[in-house]
RNA sequence: GGGCGUGUAGCUCAGCGGGAGAGCACUCGCUUCACACGCGAGGGGUCACUGGUUCAAUCCCAGUCAUGCCCACCA
C-alpha cells in the first residue's frame, strides 16, 4: 500500500468510523478477555436538543480515552450513551418551532397534541448530538442507547417517585418557589442565577395609623444616637421609612418589622401603619412587629414584610404568623381577579388587625390590588407605584444599588418568589449517606478539592422542588380525589382502586356517589391527575442504574452496575452528581443489603475557555466549535489537544495553534510510518523483543517500556495530560528523531541479520506506538493499523486489540545509545555555532576514550557518518593539530575542520566553557563546603553532589588541555 | 460574607523540596534520499511580592497584591 506524504482525515474518518459500528467494536464487552472483570462509564446524557460544544468535546474525549483504554486492556467495557429529554429546554425548541410555521401555539393545542409533536420533533431531530459525538469518536455502545423518556427509564421514574412518596420523602406542600414568569413554572433553586445588577433603593413613608378615638394620626418621638450615645437627631414623626428595592410587591405588605433592640421604634411597635399605595379610603393597615432579622444599621432599620413574594420576608412572617398575600399571577403581573389570596387561617387575623371584621364581604373591602393596577406586569407596577408616592411627598429618597437578582437560568428573566402547591423531596434525608460515601471514601473524587463543595452543598442542602408546571416530561403519578385526597401510584388503575377503596371506608358523600355506579363511571368523574411533569434531573438522577434496566433485574445490571468512573464537569456537581449519589444510594444495595454507591470515582475536569480565558459565548463570538475544527483539523487533533490540556484543577484555554501543533503530530506519525513502510519495516515471526541484540533495538525498546509504564500511571491517576505528553514525547523525539534516523545507516545498507532485525523491531515499535496512542487518537492509528501489517496479523482491528506490556531495561544499550545521541548533538552546536556548513563532513579523532567508548565509536561508525555527517571518526592518543575539540562523555573530540578553523573564536569559546563549568563547580563546592549540607541532607543527595563535581572536574581538566593546545 | 482556584519564557501551559521545561511565536541555518504540518541550532525567565520553616524553597507555611470561579437572604 503507497502512502501520500499527507493523509485526509476527513475521508478516513468518516470510513473508519464505519467500520467500528459494522464491526460492532464498541458493543459493550466488545474486546474482552475471557473472566475479565467489567468497567463501564455512563455519558453525561446530553440534552436531546443540544448540539455538540467544547466542552462536550473535552468531556466525552477524556471519557473515550479511559474506555480505549479499558477495552484494550481486555476488560468487559460498557460505555453507556444517551440523552436526556431536558423539559424545560426542549419545550422551548418545540414551541418556538410552532410559532416560525405560524401554526397553534401551545397554549391552543391539547395536551396530547404538544406532546406528540414533541416526539415527532424528538425523532427528526433529536440525534444530532449523538452523530456528533460519533464524529469525535466516542465509542459508546450505541446499540444501547438510552433517553430519558423511554418506556424502561420512566418506569423506574414512577417506582421511585411512588416509593419515595410511600416513605414519606416526597410530598406536596404550599411553600414559597422560584417561579420563572416566563416558562409559568417553578425552578429548582439550582435553577436560578443570581446577578448583580443596577437598582434602586427607594425610603418611603408608611403613614401610621390615625386614631379611630381622636381621628389623629399617631405621632411617636424618633431619636437617633451616635455610638456614644449622644443624640444626633430628635424629631416628631408620623410615619415610619421603609427602605426597598421592590416597589411593586408592597401591595402585598403584611406587617413591617423592626429589630426587638431598637429604640428608635420602640414607641411604635404593635402599632399599625399604613401601606401608602392606592385609594386612600381603601388603605390597608399593617402592623409593626418586631424580629431578629432586619438589621438596625442598614437602611432605616425597618423592613416591609411581603411574606409571599420574599425568601427571608417568608421566614418572617412564618415566625410572627404574618398573613401572606399573594399578589400576582402566573405571568408576574398584579393580579387582576379580584379575589386578594389569604391563606384560610390568617385570613380572620388579617380582618381584625385592619380594622375589620371577620366576614366575607369585607373581603372586597381590603382588595389587594387597586383597579388601576389590575394586570400591570411588575416592572411596570413598580414604576405606577413609585410615581403615586412620590406624587404624594411620601417619597424621602431614591438611592442607585447594585442589587442581586435572580434570573432564571433558561429564560433570563427575574424569577419572582411565589406561593403555589409543588412536589417537594426531602433531600436532607437523602443526603446524609450520600455524604457519608464520600467521607468514608467509597467514592472519592479526584481532583480532591470538590468534595468540600460536594460537602457543603449536601451539609446545608434544601428541600428539591421537583414539580415543574410543563407538560413535555414525566407526568408526576399523582391523583387527587374529589375533595382533594392524593393517591399516588405507579398507573391509573391502581390510583382508582386505592380511590375505590379510601372512599368506600370513608363517611363522606363520595361512598354514596359511589355505591351508586360503582361499575359504571369513568375515571376522571373520581380521580384527577396532576397536570405537573418531574424536573428533567429528577430522571438523571436514576441514570446510571435506570439505563441498566433498573427496577428489573438484568444481566447488565449484575455486570457493569456500580459503574466505575464518572467524568463530568464541575458545574453540575450539584444538578446531577449529588442527586446521583443520593438516589443510587438509597436505591441499590448489593446481596447484603450494603449501599451500592453509583460510581467509585468521580472524575471532575476543568471548564474550556477561549484563549484568553474568556467563557466562551455566542454574544463574545469567541466560540470555537469542535465540528468546525475537527472539519478543519481532523477529529484526532482534536481530541489530543484536550487530552493534553486536561492538567487537573485549571481550565482549558484552548488556541487553534495548539491543535494545528497536534495535527502536525498526527502528520507525523503518519510519515513515520510512511517510512517505515518504504523502508520494509516487517514483522518477524521469530522476533522476540527480548532477543534483540542491537543496541539501538535494545534502547528503543527500554525507552519505549519506560513510556508505557508512564502512560498506564498517568491514566490509572487521571492525569490525561501527562498521558498524552509521554506518548508524544516518545514518538515524535523518540522515535521519529533519534531511533529512526539512527537507524538508517543499517536500512540503506547490506542486506543481513543486523537489517531483519533493524525492520523487525521498527515494525514492533510502530505496533506500539500505535496501540499506545489509539485511545488519544482512535481514527489515524485505526487506519495506520490496517495499512501496516503487524505482529498479530491484523486478525482484529485496533480497537479491540491488545493494549501493549512491555518492560525491557537495558541499561548498557541506553548508555551506549545516549553517549551517541550526545555526540551528535554537541557537534551539531558546534557547527552551528562555529558556522560550519551542515552538509561538509567532518573527520575526527577521539583522544582518551575508555574501552567501551572505544567499542561504541567501532560500532556506530555507519551512524556516525550518516547521521553526525562525519567522514570518520577515529580513536587516538594524540590530539590533532589546528581541530575544533569537544568534551564528550570523558573524551575529547578533535573535529578536523581544515582552513574553517577561527583560532581566536575556539579560544573565545573554550573560555566560556571553561567558565561555565567553573560556575558548576563553585556552587558544589559552597554546597559542600556547608557542614550543616553534609550532615543533615540525604547520603545519595550528597554523594550525588560530589559525582557532578568529579564529573565537571575531569571535564573541566579536558577543556583545559584543549584550550592549552590552541596556544 | 463564605468557599475553591490561579499568578513560571512574548502567548498558552506543564513541573512542585536538591542543576528552570513544552507547544506556539521569534532568530539563524538547511530543497539531508518519511515528513517544510518538516530538519538542525539558538535567544528569551530576580518561577507576582514580603516574611517564615529547612542544610537546601519556583515548589512547604503565613501574609500582601493581582485575577478567575462557585455559594450566600442584607431589605
Amino acid at each position: 500500500m503507497t502512502m501520500e506524504t499527507t493523509f485526509s482525515p476527513a475521508d478516513m474518518e468518516s470510513r473508519i468510523s464505519g467500520l467500528w459500528e459494522s464491526t460492532s467494536a464498541f458493543a459493550a464487552g466488545a474486546g474482552r478477555k475471557p473472566g475479565s472483570d467489567s468497567f463501564s462509564i455512563v455519558i453525561p446524557p446530553p440534552n436531546v436538543t443540544g448540539s455538540l460544544h467544547m466542552g462536550h468535546a473535552l468531556n466525552n474525549t477524556l471519557q473515550d480515552v479511559l474506555v480505549r483504554w479499558k477495552r484494550m486492556q481486555g476488560f468487559d467495557v460498557l460505555w453507556q450513551p444517551g440523552t436526556d429529554h431536558a423539559g424545560i429546554a426542549t419545550q422551548m425548541v418545540v414551541e418556538r418551532q410552532l410559532a416560525d410555521e405560524g401554526n397553534l401555539r401551545r397554549q391552543d393545542m391539547t395536551r396530547a397534541q404538544f406532546i406528540e409533536r414533541v416526539w415527532k420533533w424528538k425523532e427528526e431531530s433529536g440525534g444530532t448530538i449523538i452523530n456528533q459525538l460519533k464524529r469525535l469518536g466516542a465509542s459508546c455502545d450505541w446499540s444501547r442507547e438510552r433517553f430519558t423518556m423511554d418506556e424502561g427509564l420512566s418506569k423506574a421514574v414512577l417506582k421511585v417517585f411512588v416509593e419515595l412518596y410511600n416513605e414519606g420523602l416526597i410530598y406536596r406542600g404550599k411553600r414559597l418557589v422560584n417561579w420563572d414568569p416566563h416558562f409559568q413554572t417553578a425552578i429548582s433553586d439550582l435553577e436560578v442565577e443570581n446577578i448583580e445588577v443596577d437598582g434602586h433603593m427607594w425610603h418611603f413613608k408608611y403613614p401610621l395609623a390615625v386614631n379611630p378615638e381622636t381621628g389623629k394620626a399617631a405621632t411617636y418621638e424618633y431619636v437617633e444616637k451616635d455610638e456614644e450615645g449622644n443624640v444626633t437627631l430628635s424629631e416628631t414623626r408620623d410615619y415610619i421609612s421603609i427602605a426597598t428595592t421592590r416597589p411593586e410587591t408592597m401591595l402585598g405588605d403584611g406587617a413591617v418589622a423592626v429589630h426587638p433592640g431598637d429604640e428608635r421604634y420602640a414607641p411604635i411597635v404593635g402599632k399599625l401603619c399604613e401601606i401608602p399605595v392606592g385609594p386612600k379610603e381603601h388603605r390597608r393597615l399593617i402592623p409593626i412587629i418586631t424580629d431578629e432579622y432586619p438589621d438596625p444599621d442598614f437602611g432605616s432599620g425597618a423592613v416591609k414584610i411581603t411574606g409571599a413574594h420574599d425568601f427571608n420576608d417568608y421566614q418572617v412572617a412564618k415566625r410572627g404568623q404574618i398573613p401572606l398575600f399573594r399578589l400576582m399571577d402566573e405571568k408576574g403581573a398584579l393580579r387582576a381577579d379580584g379575589e386578594p389570596y389569604v391563606l384560610e387561617a390568617d385570613k380572620a387575623r388579617n380582618l381584625r388587625e385592619a380594622g375589620g371584621e371577620p366576614d366575607e364581604n369585607h373581603v372586597d373591602a381590603i382588595n389587594l390590588v387597586p383597579d388601576e393596577y389590575r394586570g400591570l406586569d411588575r416592572f411596570e407596577a413598580r414604576k405606577r407605584v413609585v410615581a403615586d408616592i412620590d406624587a404624594e411627598g411620601l417619597m424621602i429618597i431614591v438611592e442607585d444599588k447594585k442589587v442581586m437578582q435572580p434570573f432564571g437560568d433558561r429564560s433570563k428573566v427575574v424569577i419572582e418568589p411565589m406561593l403555589t402547591d409543588q412536589w417537594f423531596l426531602d433531600a436532607k434525608v437523602l443526603a446524609e449517606p450520600a455524604l457519608a460515601s464520600v467521607k468514608e471514601d467509597r467514592t472519592r473524587f479526584v481532583p480532591k478539592n470538590w468534595e468540600k463543595t460536594y460537602f457543603d452543598w449536601m451539609e446545608n442542602i434544601e428541600p428539591w422542588c421537583i414539580s415543574r408546571q410543563l407538560w413535555w416530561g414525566h407526568q408526576i403519578p399523582a391523583w387527587y380525589g374529589p375533595d382533594d385526597h392524593i393517591f399516588v401510584a405507579e398507573d391509573e388503575e391502581t390510583a382508582l382502586n386505592d380511590a375505590i377503596q379510601h372512599y368506600m371506608a370513608s363517611e363522606g358523600p363520595w361512598k354514596a356517589w359511589l355505591e351508586d355506579r360503582i361499575d359504571n363511571f369513568h375515571p376522571e368523574e373520581l380521580i384527577k391527575r396532576d397536570p405537573d411533569v418531574l424536573d428533567t434531573w429528577f430522571s438523571s438522577s436514576l441514570w446510571p442504574f435506570s439505563t441498566l434496566g433498573w427496577p428489573d433485574g438484568t444481566p447488565e445490571l449484575d455486570r457493569y452496575y456500580q459503574t466505575d468512573v464518572l467524568v463530568t464537569g464541575f458545574d453540575i456537581i450539584f444538578f446531577w452528581v449529588a442527586r446521583m449519589m443520593m438516589m443510587g444510594n438509597h436505591f441499590m444495595r448489593d446481596e447484603h443489603g450494603e449501599v451500592v454507591e453509583p460510581f467509585h470515582t468521580v472524575y471532575i475536569h476543568a471548564l474550556v475557555r477561549d484563549e484568553h480565558g474568556q467563557k466562551m459565548s455566542k454574544s463574545k463570538g469567541n466560540v470555537l466549535d469542535p465540528l468546525v475544527l475537527i472539519d478543519e483539523y481532523g477529529a484526532d487533533a482534536v481530541r489530543f489537544t484536550l487530552t493534553a490540556m486536561a492538567a487537573q484543577g485549571r481550565d482549558i484555554k484552548l488556541a487553534k495553534s495548539r491543535i494545528a501543533g497536534y495535527r502536525n503530530f498526527a502528520t507525523k506519525l503518519w510519515n513515520a510510518v510512511r517510512f517505515a513502510q518504504i523502508n520494509g519495516a516487517a514483522a518477524s515471526p521469530d522476533f522476540h523483543p527480548h532477543a534483540v541484540k542491537e543496541p539501538v533495538n535494545q534502547w528503543v525498546l527500554t525507552e519505549a517500556s519506560r513510556a508505557l509504564a508512564e502512560i498506564d500511571g498517568a491514566l490509572e491517576g487521571y492525569r490525561f495530560n501527562d498521558a498524552a505528553s509521554a506518548a508524544y514525547k516518545f514518538t515524535w523525539n523518540l522515535f521519529c528523531d533519534w531511533y529512526l534516523e539512527l537507524l538508517k545507516p543499517t536500512l540503506n545498507g547490506d542486506d543481513g541479520p543486523t537489517k531483519d532485525e533493524a525492520r523487525a523491531t521498527m515494525a514492533y515499535v510502530i505496533d506500539l506506538i500505535l496501540r499506545m496512542l489509539h485511545p488519544f487518537m482512535p481514527f489515524i492509528t485505526e487506519e495506520l493499523w490496517a495499512a501496516t501489517g503487524g505482529f498479530d496479523g491484523r486478525e482484529q482491528m485496533l480497537v479491540v486489540s491488545q493494549w501493549p506490556t512491555l518492560a525491557i531495561e537495558n541499561e548498557d544499550a541506553a548508555r551506549d545509545i545516549n553517549w551517541l545521541i550526545e555526540l551528535i548533538t554537541q557537534t551539531r552546536s558546534l557547527r552551528s555555532e562555529m558556522n560550519i556548513a551542515p552538509n561538509a563532513k567532518l573527520s575526527g579523532v577521539l583522544v582518551g576514550a575508555d574501552g567501551a567508548t572505544q567499542t561504541r565509536l567501532q560500532a556506530q561508525q555507519s551512524v556516525l557518518q550518516r547521521v553526525g555527517r562525519f567522514k570518520a571518526i577515529t580513536a587516538s592518543d594524540m590530539p590533532t593539530e589546528g581541530s575544533i575539540q569537544l568534551v564528550v562523555g570523558g573524551a575529547t573530540l578533535c573535529l578536523n575542520v581544515g582552513e574553517l578553523i577561527d583560532l581566536d573564536a575556539e579560544r573565545a569559546r573554550l573560555a566560556k566553557e571553561m567558565g561555565r563549568l567553573d560556575d558548576e563547580i563553585a556552587r558544589i563546592d559552597k554546597k559542600l563546603s556547608n557542614q550543616k549540607f553534609t550532615a543533615r541532607a540525604p547520603a545519595d543527595v550528597v554523594e550525588g553532589e560530589r559525582e557532578k563535581r568529579t564529573g565537571y572536574e575531569a571535564e573541566k581538566t579536558k577543556v583545559g588541555e584543549a584550550l592549552q593546545r590552541l596556544n
